[in-house]
DNA sequence: CTATTATTTGGTTATTATGCCAAATATACC
DNA sequence: GGTATATTTGGCATAATAACCAAATAATAG
């Protein structure tokens, strides 16, 4: 393997694993709405204010967020609104490792 | 949050997350091309079999690949193509990214 | 049945990720 | 300046990942 191809391979490998945290999630699709400030995501989240920091940064290194400061808040933005489009089809793979898993049952074994 | 969000969120998380690795990427895409044996992932990302195979268990596992025995090898593929639609997302994160830096450097600071 | 090839699994180790608490920082308000 | 609020960072404990080697398993060939 080229090591361009490598290179191109672990940047994009880094958006996806961004992306891959419940939390991180659930982040990235309320600022689909629209900005939202931290203390909304750890009400929602449940999570501690220093947990959802850092999911925040992971998900800004990948250059999926950005944030701005506005008096004592920070206000973060997702950068590129296409990463929503994703959840279609990761709906569409759930869907379809349930019915496989259905079927696995149907047939006994 | 309610439960069913949360599952839900863990779910396509967890196929997110089974697609953030350099070598289960490499993997995806090439099975966007056609099925593979393992073999031939062992070859191109230059790491050992049980790690490929391990891999090859976490897409499985997410619901993204399925396997066939066919005499003495396993042949791997794609099982919902859709996922291969994220790259032109991904890049457009990778870019948008990359010129944000370059503005940094642009402006002192 | 034995040897060979392809793949998976068990076990170990090193690295990374996650979450909390406490402390540091930054901003606004009085 | 002093206090309160919002957020980030340092430190730590624990859990999850990733890679390798060696051994186990499965299938074919002889």
């Amino acid at each position: 393997m080229d090591e361009g191809r490598k290179t191109y391979l672990e940047a994009k490998s880094r958006v996806l694993k961004a992306l891959g945290h419940p939390t991180r999630l659930l982040i990235a699709e309320e600022l689909g709405r629209g900005e939202r400030c931290v203390c909304e995501f750890v009400e929602m989240a449940g999570v501690d204010y220093s947990t959802v920091s850092r999911h925040l940064n992971v998900l800004k290194q990948a250059g999926l967020v950005e944030d701005e400061k506005r008096g004592k808040q920070v206000f973060y933005r997702l950068r590129v609104p296409c990463v929503l489009s994703f959840m279609e089809c990761l709906e569409q793979v759930i869907r379809t490792g349930a019915e496989e898993r259905m079927k696995m049952i149907g047939q006994d074994q």
